[in-house]
DNA sequence: GTCTATATTGGGATAGAC
DNA sequence: GTCTATCCCAATATAGAC
């Protein structure tokens, strides 16, 4: 890589516009949502004119996806060569491992302090209309690989049934992105690595979980 | 001096302006969010004088905490009844018997095409600044109570891990509720009563599920 | 309690100089 | 590619007649 990638919106050093309007965006997209951050605001918040943020991103819908993207896409890159990985290895394709690998990279990111899970919890909850469609473009690839993927390693469960399972289990993560502390709790309002591994743990069990009214879905 | 009729979501029959300003909110707060929702929209919606809207709720953010309350308090009054008519019976104590009193006034909501699940579902990704005074109020009563009834169920899981795993099944709950079809999926845009049986299914096995990682928390 | 009209503010987007 | 200035529209909220 020619230029080194930043993370932290508080960043000093020199960046680009853009890459300062991306930065800028995501925090502010993050805290108070699409429809409540202003182009102003983020022209502000990246130190530079507002002309400057139609001139690159050609629209508001446009910035918002392209600030899903640079984020999403190196996600679910790993995920697919870990995938794949996986398959050709001599271990066996069993739930917990294919669950590692869908949430390694996720955890990977949370380690490494970056704003990515927070801002996933976040565009979950935009409206339909404008969040489906780019969400859709992102995650079909990876939500099709790791479906099948599940399904060799659960063959007894409908594949109708599997599909709303991965459905609570994506639920389960996005609400923990979102609100990495539950309501009330006392500690920092920060995902850890180590929520993942009992995030993991949860859906595990609930994936393969076997009451007598699922066989028909 | 007949009214002109009106479409709403609940009723059919004749209501006040409160209540149709309060039906229409509703439906637009689902459909497009808060912030994207404007008071002039609602007030069009609900057929009634922009001025009314804040005659009557005093502020957007009034309207809002309006909306949830009438749709919210009804649901949680009935889980505290349930949970209570569970306790004093000769029931055991189970986490599935929990469960279903935590879910069942969900499911007869959606039974009876009620639209508090998707205004649920949607507020829960609204930001948290805006959203989370309002949901805590309405909702740490419930939490408490039925966190504590699971513990009794299941003395072995430390608090702190409890409440961790009952943030994760409330996470599936919000984003089945609010994505009724997984992507990718045929079937239609609503939440049905058997979607709620199988999301017991899936978060038992969650509460239930014993990793060794999840001794400690 | 319901209307019309408006005060006031801020939004997204663009034109055109440099 | 970056600026200033501006167009045009929509927002929340309120004033004041009825």
């Amino acid at each position: 890589m020619h230029k080194p990638k930043q993370n932290a919106p508080e960043t000093a050093i020199e960046m680009d516009t853009p890459d300062r309007i991306l930065d800028a965006a995501e925090g502010l997209f993050i805290e108070h949502g699409y429809a409540a951050t202003s182009m102003r605001a983020i022209a502000n918040g990246a130190r530079v004119n507002l002309a400057a943020t139609n001139y690159h991103f050609g629209s508001k819908k446009g910035l918002l996806a392209a600030v899903l993207h640079r984020r999403i896409e190196p996600i679910n890159h790993k995920r697919l060569l870990l995938l794949e990985e996986l398959k050709i290895s001599e271990r066996q394709l069993t739930v917990r491992a294919i669950l590692e690998v869908f949430f390694q990279p996720v955890a990977e990111a949370i380690g490494m302090g970056m704003s990515v899970p927070r801002l996933m919890g976040r565009m979950y909850g935009e409206p339909e209309s404008l969040i489906k469609p780019i969400l859709e473009a992102e995650f079909s690839t990876v939500a099709t690989a790791f479906q099948s993927a599940l399904s060799l390693a659960m063959p007894d469960v409908p594949k109708e049934q599997l599909r709303f399972r991965f459905h609570l289990m994506i639920g389960s993560m996005i609400h923990l992105l979102q609100f990495p502390t539950p309501l009330g709790a006392a500690s920092a309002p920060e995902n850890s690595a180590d929520d993942i591994t009992y995030l993991v743990d949860f859906v595990e069990a609930g994936l393969l979980q076997n009451k007598q009214g699922n066989q028909n879905a």
